[in-house]
DNA sequence: TCTATTCCCTAGTAATTTACTCAGGTTTCA
DNA sequence: TGAAACCTGAGTAAATTACTAGGGAATAGA
């Protein structure tokens, strides 16, 4: 049961976004070199996240993206579900599983399934944003993002 | 965020084991049968299961398997774990976030992965076992089992 | 109007993971 | 002894993931 890179970009954009687009929008090329996330992967996901109604985007020079909606109205259901993260532990419903004749645990992860969005949903963007660490590092990676210059650290340390 | 299964059938395979190896060891040809599962994928399951401590085996002809502990002590969080299906939504740790500059969602999916572990723990096999529907479905399979002639109903029904 | 900047879109692709199969063991009961 | 069952390692096709490439379209400012 894991996450993919994807929904975890996803997420981590959005805070972003939360945290920098207060006024004015952001450009993804901003997002791309604080989060050291690939600029075109970006761009698809951003696209995900538009089409679902989460941010809007403004084109052209001085163009960038903000969110769509109040920081407490976005929940981190409603950003991994926009980022094709679904969140469904059931059965695909292949031969094994149909209607007709369910498999044995199918109601048990549908059940399991809905818990878990509830539980997404509750968690808002504006709860996300608020706790001490992440404060922390959005002040550190306004001043280390200065110049773009990603710092990267070798995983041997420690 | 999705299971993947392996998991899936690990669940549903420990839930047979609960259900029909009651006084006696049941074999895995029964099981792949009754649940429509390749026999050889099961073997492999079963093996990290055996590992795991939550099954034992029995060799030799007359042989099988069945629960190594009770049913209230074994979590659906032990299935997953023994199965490979890690709990664990967190990033992978690579040059994006280390411990020494860790990403702006660590700490997020670190708590949401530990939460997801406890709520996982809390359901114990036999609390799945007991539920109606699934009950239902045992006495089915044992009579439908029979012959091992498996029921395949076309996905376009409905 | 031109140009740089930005968002927007489609298509491809290497690497990884998944869900198996295959081909043999080994152990035990009858 | 031989059938029934567990046990094991190796291989592999298909799917998925995490990107990259290469353009196009809109807009601000000169």
């Amino acid at each position: 049961m894991k996450l993919t890179t994807r929904g975890r970009y996803a997420v981590t954009a959005m805070m972003d976004l939360a945290l920098h687009a207060k006024l004015d929008c952001i450009t993804l090329a901003g997002i791309a070199a604080r989060q050291s996330i690939s600029l075109s992967y970006l761009e698809q996901l951003f696209r995900s996240l538009r089409n679902a109604g989460l941010i809007k985007s403004v084109r052209g020079a001085k163009g960038g993206y903000m969110l769509a909606r109040s920081e407490k109205e976005i929940s981190l259901a409603d950003i991994l579900v926009a980022a094709d993260e679904h969140i469904n532990l059931a059965c695909g419903g292949g031969s094994t599983c149909n209607p007709i004749d369910p498999c044995l645990t199918h109601s048990l992860w549908t059940n399991l399934s809905q818990e878990f969005f509830e539980f997404l949903d509750n968690k808002k963007l504006s709860d996300l944003v608020r706790s001490r660490h992440v404060q922390t590092m959005a002040t550190r990676q306004d001043v280390t993002s200065i110049g773009d210059i990603p710092i990267h650290i070798s995983r041997t340390i420690g």
